[in-house]
DNA sequence: GCGACAG
DNA sequence: ATCTTGTCGC
């Protein structure tokens, strides 16, 4: 049926239907806009993370201020999970909780890091560029972990990702010593600028951009206020 | 057919 | 993602 682990917290909803899904993220795909179209200069940036407890699905948005990277604002929900973890439908698990934190903010902000890919997937349709297209902002995709796609020749701490002989991302080690984490495109961006702000969002000795530790971070403070 | 596979 | 304390290294 679906991919990996039938062990599952959950399943698909009875209407699902993969043929639509797929179709649904093509034609994401054709609405993702590869151009900057931010609002410079970028004063605010929010990062949206999801965190799971039983059936629920915590969505936390946290705000940044740029250039010294402090928090202004934080805002959390938590709604019943509707859609197991796929891989390459992600987004159809934890767009809704995102969206819902994001909706809560009321900071005016020029960029959105998503907990994710962007054009790093094999559809080029992953959880930012899903978001992006639905809020219309600009949105970067930040995951920990490969999805697809091949690394090629390191540059010092950077490196492209390429899928089909096109380049769909780039591997950043923003911290040594640690495993890279991996930039693409959501919406409204190039990777070229994603690239730069994910540098210039990220703390020195820290590994992720401040937007989503922080909205990491706030999911499990969220999350655990509820264990107890 | 087999293995890989964001969070 | 989640279950979890201390511990090795820069």
């Amino acid at each position: 049926m679906y991919p990996r682990k039938e062990r599952r917290n959950i399943l698909v909803p009875p209407n699902f239907s993969l043929k639509k899904a797929r179709l649904a993220q093509k034609r994401i795909a054709e609405m993702v806009i590869e151009k900057d179209e931010i609002e410079f200069p970028i004063r605010y940036a929010v990062g949206v993370d999801v965190a799971f407890l039983e059936d629920l699905s915590i969505g936390a948005a946290a705000v940044v201020r740029y250039p010294d990277l402090s928090v202004v604002e934080k805002e959390t929900v938590a709604v019943k999970t509707v859609f197991p973890y796929i891989p390459t439908l992600l987004a159809f698990r934890e767009v809704l909780p995102a969206y819902m934190a994001l909706r809560k903010i009321k900071t005016d902000y020029q960029l959105v890091f998503v907990d994710g890919n962007g054009r790093l997937h094999p559809y080029r349709a992953g959880f930012a560029c899903h978001l992006g297209v639905i809020i219309k902002k600009p949105t970067i995709g930040i995951a920990k972990k490969l999805l697809v796609g091949r690394i090629s020749e390191w540059k010092d701490i950077f490196a492209y990702i390429y899928l089909d002989d096109e380049i769909i991302g780039a591997a950043l080690q923003t911290r040594k010593g640690c495993k890279p984490i991996f930039v693409s495109v959501g919406n409204m961006i190039t990777l070229q600028t994603a690239i730069k702000l994910t540098l210039a969002f990220t703390k020195k000795g820290l590994k992720l951009p401040e937007p989503i530790r922080q909205a990491h971070l706030a999911a499990n403070e969220y999350k655990r206020k509820l264990a107890s």
